[in-house]
RNA sequence: GGAGAGGUGCCUGAGUGGCCGAAAGGGCCGGUUUGCUAAACCGUUAUACGAGCUUAAACUUGUAUCGAGGGUUCGAAUCCCUCCCUCUCCGCCA
């Protein structure tokens, strides 16, 4: 969430950030500050009165002391009359407290400043592309039929078991799958990321700290019994890891890496784009998050997308990556890069990877902060980004390197996958 | 699931109605001593939000915070209620 000091100080500012994100009600920016001034105020007041019922209070104690009764009756009348005017101030101060962090949570995260205006996909900036589209042999077909043709992944089975979106890979299928994470966790470890294998389910803090509550919760799965969410990415729980915590300065940057599968309920996107492995309930993914000092979380940012880049570079995959317009962004984020893979069969262009600054706005949330050289108190900044999200890549995989008669995987993966090929 | 115990500051741990933002020990940081290290000694050691002062910081000061939320009371870490969590034993179980 954003901070209000920040937003009193640079209200034009915020209300045209919020603009490029295509957020509607500016007029919330000014209800914010009427209201933090309001609470000021009425904190003033409250306060003052609770000093002197403190003191009061304090002062009965030792009339009692002296057994001084009738003075101590006395004051408790004066403080019953305090109490009695602090009530409505008191009931005014938290109704204004409420009202107002109901109306930050609201707010969007502020785009940073090189982010693109634009409200749809379309007005997203290709920043570079990479690798090159394959020649495909004659008999190409999508990635369905080829997980089909080499018995790889059973999506019929996933219905009868579960339902529309929960696949089964079987055989090398399953075993590729496998091998791309721990290939995936390998590459990050080495970069120097700490692994976790966090729980599935978080209850509602973890969820709130992230940016999943309030709005998002008919994205995820709901545990009813317990309250618990299950994870629509491993983003959440490894992120408020740090939750509540204060940092040392030398402590960052933290890096975090995680592997676990992700719950999707996709509520609307039916009939589109969810063919195969296109979009699923249930999918695995690996994922990179980093804490960093504020100062350093651009540069950071840049690092994470070479990192990825990289990644997809070993997979012989071509790649484009996206600049987001402020329409496409997400709502927590400052700055996002979106990683896309073509898939040949298809024609089209897969999101694999979501490489996001979110600045202070998950930390301020999750009050993740370190003492800074002049043990000054300030917020962490948090990234993530996927590194990768498997249905995706395999469905490229099987297709860009599809040959007549058999699937030629990319070097990196021989080892991990025992083999140089699916056949 | 059943029975019991418990949740206090960075940690251990005392505290059963006012003298408690909280003893003591440890840790951390700063200082003295020291050839260096160790030891010893002294001191400091929370966060949030207000108010004052200030260019700002520092500082002074108020309020709140002893798992969370309510309640009793002039006054709650301490009493009561609800919830959450942890531990032990039993049961069940990978």
């Amino acid at each position: 969430m954003l901070d209000v000091k920040f937003i009193k100080d640079n209200k034009d500012l915020v209300k045209e950030r919020l603009a490029i994100k295509n957020f509607k009600d500016l007029n919330l920016v000014d209800e914010i500050i009427e209201l933090d001034n309001q609470r000021k105020k009425l904190q003033t007041e409250s306060d003052t009165t609770q000093s002197k019922l403190n003191i009061a209070s304090k002062e009965i104690g030792q009339l009692m002391a002296k057994k001084e009764n009738e003075k101590a009756e006395e004051k408790k009348l004066e403080v019953a009359s305090l109490k009695s005017s602090l009530q409505p101030i008191a009931e005014n101060l938290s109704a204004t407290e409420n009202k107002l962090n109901e109306i930050i949570l609201r707010l969007p995260n502020l785009p940073s400043a090189q982010v693109p205006a634009g409200k749809t996909p379309d007005d997203n900036i290709t920043v570079r592309e990479g690798g090159s589209k394959p020649q495909l042999p004659a008999n190409a077909v999508p990635h369905w039929d080829l997980a089909k043709k080499y018995n790889l992944i059973d999506f019929e089975l996933g219905n009868k078991i579960t339902g529309s979106g929960f696949p089964f890979y079987v055989n090398k299928g399953a075993k590729l799958q496998r091998a791309l994470i721990q290939y995936f966790l390998d590459y990050n470890s080495a970069a120097g990321y700490t692994e976790y294998q966090p729980p599935l389910m978080v209850n509602e803090a973890t969820a709130f700290g992230t940016g999943q509550l309030p709005d998002k919760e008919g994205q995820m799965y709901y545990v009813n019994e317990d309250k618990f969410y299950l994870i629509p990415t491993a983003e959440v729980p490894v992120t408020n890891i740090y939750r509540d915590e204060i940092l040392k300065e030398n402590d960052l940057p933290i890096k975090m890496t995680a592997y676990t599968p992700c719950f999707r309920r996709e509520a609307g996107s039916y009939g589109k784009d969810v063919r195969g492995l296109n979009r699923l309930h249930q999918f695995d993914k690996v994922e990179i998050v980093q804490l960093v000092h504020p100062e350093k979380s651009y540069e950071v940012l840049e690092e994470m997308v070479n990192h990825i880049e990289k990644l997809l570079q070993s997979l012989q995959l071509p790649y484009r990556i996206l600049k987001l317009c402020g329409g496409d962004m997400g709502f927590t984020s400052a700055l996002t890069y979106d990683f896309e893979v073509y898939s040949a069969a298809q024609q089209k262009w897969l999101e694999v990877s979501s490489v996001s600054n979110f600045e202070s706005f998950q930390s301020n949330r999750m009050k993740i902060r370190f003492k800074d050289a002049n043990n000054k108190m300030q917020l962490v900044h948090t990234l993530n980004g996927s590194s990768l999200a498997l249905p995706r890549i395999v469905a490229c995989l099987l297709e860009n390197h599809q040959t007549e008669n058999n699937i030629q995987l990319p070097e990196a993966l021989h080892k991990y996958f025992g083999n140089d090929r699916i056949a």
